[in-house]
DNA sequence: GTGAAAGCGCTAACAT
DNA sequence: ATGTTAGCGCTTTCAC
C-alpha cells in the first residue's frame, strides 16, 4: 500500500491535480464545495503532502539548518529550544546537527545540510576555517553565527563577547578584593569561547599586576565531576587561593562541592566564579559568581532574524546583535539589573 | 549568482548529466580521467548537490525524524546525542522536533516531519493518541517509540519500564528500613513517565501497608529550584519523614539542597531518592538514591535499529529492547554492581 | 473557478 | 564507459 499522491486525491475528488493542490493549500479561488470534497478525500486517504516535491517545484524550503558543537552541555539545547520556539508559527522548521567540537565534522554537516537547500543556516561561533566559510558564503542564504562576537562575522551575528565577559568578571572579582587567583578549565583547545573568556580574564589580571597563581586544564569536556576533581587537586597543592575562575558553571559547581568537602568556606575563604548562569547556580548551598549568558534569548533572536531575512527585509543582513552578560553572585557588586540586549548595526 | 546545477557542472566538464552524476557519486564505471574532470569542475564551481531532487527522484531519503518533548531537561539532549552518534557513518541524518509535552503539537510536528519522507521516525514514549498513531502507521516506515515500555508499541520499542523503576525503588527503600515517605513531583499530567514511576512506587508501598505520608506536586516543569522550594515547604509541614521520592534527579537535588539548608542530615535522617542517574548526582555533597536510566545508550540502540530496519533486515520490525535501570546511592543495597544495561528482546 | 502544460534537479532503467 | 529517455510529486504559468 503506497502512499497516496496529490493526483490520486484529485481523482478521488473528481478534480484536477491543480484544483486539489489549491484546495489543500486554502487558495482563495476554489469553490467551497470543491474544497470540501478535496479535503474530505485527502483526510479519508490519510494524504500527507510530499515536501520534497513541493520544495523542489516551488524552489523554496521551510528548513532552517542549525549546527551546534554538543548536546552534552545543557547550554546548547537551551539555545536550540530558543530557536525552535522563535520559529514557531512561521511555518519554518529547524534542523539540528551536532559537530562534536570537530571542525571537519562541522564542515561535513554544514555541507550536508546545505544540500537540503535550507532557507537559512545558524552556526555556533565565528571561528570556522576558511573552507567552511566559503561553503557558507556560496550557499547564498542568510548565515547567522551565534553565541560569540569576538571575530569577523560572515553575515548576521548574535551573541556576546566572551573576551569581554572574562574581563568584566576579573574586574568584578578584583574589585571585591580578591588577589590570589586560580584557574580551572577543560577542553580549551576545543571550546574556543571558554579560551576567550580565560584570555580576557588574564588581560585584566595583568593590568592589575596580578596573574593566575595556579592553573589546571584538562582535556576532557566540562562536567561537575571534573570541576570537583581538579579543584581538590589544586587546593591540595595551593591552599591559600582566595578565588578560582572556572571555564563554566558546571566546572564551578564541582569546585564548590570540592570546597564543601574540604571544609573551605565559600565565598568567605574562596570565591568560586563560573560562566553561564545555569539554573543550578541559584539553588546551590553556597553562592558562586557567574555571568548570566542569555542562551534561550540568543536562540529566539536568531530565529527572529531568520524570519526577517527570509521575509526579505532589506536591513536584515550584515547585522550584529550584542548581548551583555550580567554578573551575579558577588556580594556588594551589582551589575545593571537585567539590562535588555542592544542591537547595533555593523559599519 | 544562482547555485550551479548538475547539468551546468556536466557542461563545464564536457559530459552528460548522467556521467557527471555517476562521477560525483563515485560509481565504478566512469573512466578515471572523466571522473577527475567532473570533480574538478564541481569543486571549482562550489557545486552542492540538491538533495530534494535526489530524494524525489530516487524515492529515498537519509532523514531520520526524531520527536522529543523538551530540550530543557538534559535527559532528552543526551538521548539525541546518542541517536546522532549511533547514526554516524550511516549517511543518515537525524532531524529533531520539540513537542513541548503537547500532544497536539506533537501530532503536527510528526505530520510535518513525515511530509519530508523520512526513512524512519523515532518518537518519545508510547502514549500517543489514536490520531497520531494512525499517522505513524500510515507512514509505512519503521517507527521507534523510545524511553518507555509501559504500553502497546506500534512497531519498534526501546526503553525501560517506568512503572517497574518506581516499584524497584520503593522495594529498595523499604528494604533499607524507610517507612515514612513523602513524594515531591512536578507536571505529572504532562510527564507521563514520571507519573508511571510514582504509580509503581505507590503499588509497592501499598503492598507493604504503607503510603505517602505527604505529597506535593506542582504544575511547573521540574527543576532544582522547584525541588528545593517544595521540599522546604513539605518539611515545614511534616518534619518527621524519613524518605522523599522525587519525580526525577533535578527535583531530588533541589530536595538535598533544601535539607542542607535546614540542617537535616542526608541520608541519615532523610533519604532522598530521584530518577535518571544524572552526572550531577555523583558529585553532590551528600549521597542521594537514584535509578540510572541509560539515556545515551537508548538513543544509540534506537539508531542501530533504524539502521537495521532501513537496511531491510527481516527481524528488524516489531521488536522490543528492554533496558533495566540500576539503582545506586542506597547504603547496603547493591543492584548488580554496574552491570551494563541489558538489552533483551520481548516476544 | 478550473485545468493543461512545462519544469524544478536529479536518478533509474535502458540504450549504445 | 557514456548517453538518452522518462519520470519522482508537486507548483508555476498561462489558458479557458
Amino acid at each position: 500500500m503506497r502512499k497516496p499522491t496529490l493526483e490520486e486525491v484529485a481523482i478521488e475528488a473528481g478534480v484536477s491535480k491543480m484544483t486539489a493542490s489549491r484546495a489543500l493549500r486554502g487558495s482563495a479561488d476554489v469553490s467551497k464545495e470543491t474544497r470540501e470534497r478535496v479535503i474530505e478525500a485527502a483526510t479519508r486517504m490519510s494524504y500527507v503532502g510530499n515536501r520534497l516535491a513541493l520544495s523542489l517545484s516551488s524552489q523554496r524550503t521551510n528548513l532552517v539548518a542549525v549546527v551546534v558543537p554538543s548536546m552534552s552541555n545543557i547550554v546548547f539545547p537551551e539555545v536550540l529550544a530558543g530557536i525552535s520556539a522563535g520559529l514557531d508559527g512561521s511555518g519554518m522548521q529547524a534542523v539540528f546537527g551536532i559537530s562534536d567540537y570537530d571542525v571537519a565534522k562541522e564542515r561535513d554537516i554544514i555541507r550536508d545540510m546545505l544540500s537540503w537547500q535550507p532557507c537559512a543556516i545558524i552556526v555556533t561561533g565565528l571561528d570556522q576555517p576558511e573552507e567552511t566559510v566559503k561553503l557558507l558564503q556560496h550557499a547564498n542564504i542568510p548565515v547567522i553565527q551565534l553565541m560569540d562576537l569576538d571575530g569577523t562575522p560572515i553575515d548576521l551575528n548574535v551573541g556576546l563577547s566572551h573576551g569581554g565577559a572574562g574581563e568584566d568578571m576579573a574586574r568584578a572579582l578584583v574589585g571585591a578584593g580578591r588577589r590570589r587567583f586560580g584557574y580551572v578549565g577543560s577542553a580549551l583547545e576545543k571550546d574556543l569561547r571558554a579560551g576567550k573568556r580565560k584570555a580576557g580574564f588574564e588581560r585584566v589580571l595583568h593590568s592589575y599586576g596580578l596573574h593566575f597563581v595556579n592553573q589546571s586544564v584538562d582535556d576532557a569536556f566540562s562536567s561537575i565531576a571534573l570541576g570537583k576533581r581538579l579543584t581538590l587537586a589544586m587546593l591540595a597543592a595551593v591552599p591559600d587561593l582566595d578565588c578560582i575562575y572556572y571555564s563554566n558553571d558546571d566546572m564551578a559547581s564541582g569546585g564548590l562541592f570540592a570546597c564543601m568537602e574540604l571544609g573551605v568556606a565559600v565565598p568567605e575563604k574562596i570565591l568560586i566564579a563560573g560562566f553561564n548562569g545555569l539554573d543550578l547556580v541559584n539553588s546551590l548551598p553556597a553562592p558562586i559568581a557567574t555571568s548570566r549568558s542569555p542562551r534561550r534569548a540568543m536562540g529566539e533572536v536568531a530565529a527572529q532574524l531568520v524570519r526577517q531575512a527570509v521575509a526579505g527585509a532589506q536591513d536584515a543582513r550584515q547585522k550584529t546583535v550584542v548581548f551583555k552578560p550580567v554578573i551575579t553572585g558577588i556580594d556588594g557588586y551589582d551589575d545593571a539589573p537585567d539590562e535588555p540586549e542592544t542591537a547595533r548595526l555593523r559599519p
